[in-house]
DNA sequence: TGACAAACGGAAACTATCTCCATATTCTGT
DNA sequence: ACAGAATATGGAGATAGTTTCCGTTTGTCA
């Protein structure tokens, strides 16, 4: 459904500029920035933009999927260079991370694409395809059981995303990863090891 | 906090034909409709519609808070008429008809409430103090464990109502309740002191 | 390099938001 | 019951933000 259209270079350019600047000032929380401004601000004319972008939901939908994009890109480097199990759990702790650093993102997008769900609901089945891989090559290890599906996490994930409110929210949500890779290691024995590295994605300013 | 003011009559019948308009429109998922229009739609002026509701945030807010209102009077009632137990489960499968019949209503006031989420904030402690209300008589009855805070049952319903898009809400959800109904109800072994679970997730069949 | 299509920018037209105040309604005291 | 004070109203017009349109520029391909 993504048709690949042969876009000129300079009209890559200032897609790639506008979507940059878009991540970066959803970021900061200003969803409401004036139109025009913004496109002062990227660098280039109102009508560059309108024919790129020509809402602003389609702007947020466009950062959206170049979210998920990078998230899914990450989790498929980490399967091809980790094992599957630690894999699975750096990807997870990943996205805390990640969330926790853009919470302004989380909230603008989510704020923008409350009409617009429908992009919404195809990055998070994306997501769900992602963590399913993840999940799949984990319990053909042995190391993670196979009667759970990817489903859960999703919901686990999804509920930590919702409750971005509480006071305590980083480590609450660590607490919540931790226990479901505990709960998802298949235990043949009772090896705990430390699982309080903090592996980030590293990309984090 | 609520600060009494003494309205002029007109002022009270514009402000509730305001509010039960904004109420149908919201629920009506149409949220974007025309500041001016909505005026109309109303039957007052704009600079009416104006000074009761500065901005759109404004008025959800309000509607928002009637709506809080309204299922903390139905949990007052309830209380009064029915044995504690009765009236939390009532109270609570009532809630979840709530959400159901006014989807629209609750999308579009999470969207609209998501910058100034204060008033948002208040309004969940203020459901949290009915609920815990609800709980503590029917701990005292005897017919509820009493070492299970409300925050646990708010958890589940924030849960709930964040999962809203699932196919089978409905179903799920009313699980959901049945499950904490069951799990809160004091067993003939007596109450689980020291329970320290305090993450739950996944909590679908 | 020239010819053509694709993309650009930003002025101008358009649309929505908000303010202001002359007029209307309600309230209060006698 | 009524006059005067206080409060509220509506909508025209000012302000602010959005979107289109098109003459010009830039990139691509032969």
């Amino acid at each position: 459904m993504t048709a690949d259209k042969p876009l000129r270079a300079d009209a890559q350019r200032n897609r790639e500029a506008l979507l940059a600047k878009a991540r970066e000032i959803f970021d900061a929380g200003d969803f409401d920035l004036r139109f025009d401004e913004f496109a002062r601000l990227a660098g280039v004319g109102v009508g560059t933009l309108y024919r790129h972008f020509p809402t602003r939901e389609a702007l947020a939908e466009a950062v959206y999927q170049g979210e998920i994009a990078t998230l899914c890109g990450r989790a498929r480097q980490l399967q091809a260079t980790l094992p599957a199990e630690e894999a699975l759990a750096t990807f997870l702790r990943g996205m805390i991370g990640h969330m926790d650093a853009h919470q302004g993102l989380a909230r603008t997008l989510a704020t923008l694409m409350a009409t617009r769900s429908e992009a919404l609901a195809e990055g998070s089945q994306t997501l769900e395809r992602t963590v399913t891989h993840l999940m799949a090559a984990a319990v053909r290890d042995g190391t993670v059981r196979g009667d759970v599906g990817a489903g859960a996490v999703m919901m686990a994930l999804h509920g930590i995303g919702a409750a971005r409110h509480r006071p305590d929210w980083r480590a609450e949500a660590d607490g919540v990863i931790t226990l479901m890779l505990d709960g998802l290691r298949r235990t043949s024995s009772g090896d705990h090891q430390g699982q309080r590295a903090q592996k980030n994605f590293g990309e984090e300013k």
